[in-house]
This record gives structure tokens, sequence and C-alpha cells, in this order.
DNA sequence: CGGCATCCGAGTAGATACTG
DNA sequence: CAGTATCTACTCGGATGCCG
């Protein structure tokens, strides 16, 4: 898996895009002006991101489905993400009345516009993945 | 900060793409399947990320200046994740046994073409960060 | 200067049990 | 069914000190 060589040209976008998101990159300015940070934090965990995946392909689940594809997760990180991914507005909970009881979760838009972005990442990740792989057992050596 | 409606076209390639990248999405196949997790959990990681920024945007850096600009991390930490980022290829160490020593990283090409995709994200997120806040605060009622 | 070794504290995740 | 409560285990990060 080759990859293209990049030009000054791109490098050069990409530090201007770099600059424009940190506002004034030089200064030591402490983390607080970025709740990039923050907002990055639970986008890009681990959990979180298999969860919006299954909602991605799923267009609607119930906890304890979701639980099983989500595999390993435990009840209590699921609840717990499933609940910050609503605060956040990534995902919309519904909840039936119904006995037993039933609750259905799906992407919102804002979700989906989310995952979208993140699934170009994901492919990258996974296009390379094999690179990386390669990659490190060769330094290990 | 309004978010397009997604369409049901757009739901329906993103559900293509996620499906493509799990294989077969429904079995209950255990997550060793999937060194996506793994890799993603390195790029994503909230120093990683940080520190591929500042390489992003000065073409090399050495350790300490490397350290004063990525705000709070520990020499512990930064060289930790110095390492499996040059181990996965997406950095160049460059040792000049001098007195004292200097040691200089930069971006590798593939470096380079990871940036860019995780510019992309945390470019969608700076750009919706107010509304998360907002959701956030207004969930928190 | 660029780390690594060591220790330690805090937070986080997992297991288990329980409930509206 | 969809969680919560509790407890424990353990990882991870921070601080400090040292060294080539």
């Amino acid at each position: 898996m080759e990859i293209e060589t990049v030009t000054d040209n791109q490098k050069l976008r990409v530090a201007k895009k770099i600059e424009k998101m940190f506002g004034h990159i030089d200064p030591k300015l402490p983390p607080e002006m970025c709740p990039i940070r923050d907002i990055m934090a639970l986008a890009s965990d681990k959990w979180s991101i298999l969860i919006l995946l299954y909602l991605g392909y799923f267009p609607t689940l119930r906890f304890n489905r979701l639980k099983k594809k989500v595999y390993g997760i435990s009840s209590k990180i699921l609840s717990e993400r499933l609940k910050t991914l609503e605060a956040d507005g990534y995902i919309l909970r519904k909840m039936y009345p119904e006995v037993p009881i039933r609750v259905e979760y799906n992407l919102t838009d804002f979700g989906h516009s989310y995952l979208q972005k993140l699934l170009d990442l994901t492919e990258w990740v996974q296009k390379y993945s094999e690179t990386i792989l390669a990659n490190r057992s060769k330094f290990a050596k």
C-alpha cells in the first residue's frame, strides 16, 4: 500500500487549517481555550465510536440489542456513554413505558453528520491498517 | 448553527460504508477481527492528536520545544506517545549525537496523510463546538 | 538535552448484584 | 428490559529524580 507523496502545497494548506483552528498557535495558552480537546475526548472514545457506528447502521436499537452488538461493553459503560452522547446531541433516546419497559436509541441528524466525518477517518484507518501493522512489526525489530 | 437535514440517501451510503468496514456487521464476532479499534485508540488519543497537529504546523520540532507546545504533557507521556507514533509510521525521529544531544521529530508523508483526515474531523468538531456545548447545558436542565 | 526509572494517587472500567 | 449501586482491580498519568 503506497502513500502518495505529500506536496508542499498540501502541507501549506494543512498548516493554515491548523493555524486557523488554534487561533494563534504560538502563544503558550493553556488548553482551557480549547473545548475541542474535551469534545474530541468523547467523540474519539473507543466505545462511543462503536456505538455511533452501530446506530449508523441500524436505524434504531434497543439497549440490550446494542449491548450485544458493541461486543464486550458492560451495562454500566454503555448507559454512561449513551447518556453523554445524548447530552451532546448525537443520539436520541425514546422511552416507551410499557411492561417490560422499552427504550430505543437512534442517531440524530447531528449525530449522522458527525458520523459521516468519523467514517472518513475510520475508513482511512482501515485502508492503511495493514501498513500500520507492518510498520509496527518492522519497528519492533 | 443549523445542521442540514440528512437525506435517506446519505444514510444509506453511510450504512453501506459501515457494512463494508465491518465485513458482515451482524454476526457476534469478537473485536479481535478489528485492528481498527486498536489503531484508532492511538490515533484518537488526545495527546497524540495534539502532537500530530503541532508537527503538522511546525515542519520539525525538538523534544522540549514540542513539550512546551503540547501544553501540560509530561516527559513520560510525550516520549511514550512519540515512540508509538514513530512505530506506527506517523512521525520520524532523527537523532544528532551532539553534546548536548539533539533530537528532531517531524511528520512522515504517511503521518501527513493521516493528519489531513484528522483535521477534517477536528474542523467539524470546532465548527459545531458551540452547538455541542449548548446541547449539553440544555440537557443538564 | 532528551529522555528513562520509580513511585504514587486518581480515575475508570469490569464484575456482580439488585430494582422499577 | 433497562438500567443503577457497589465494590474491586487496574490502568494511566503526574511528579520527582537521575543519567548519558
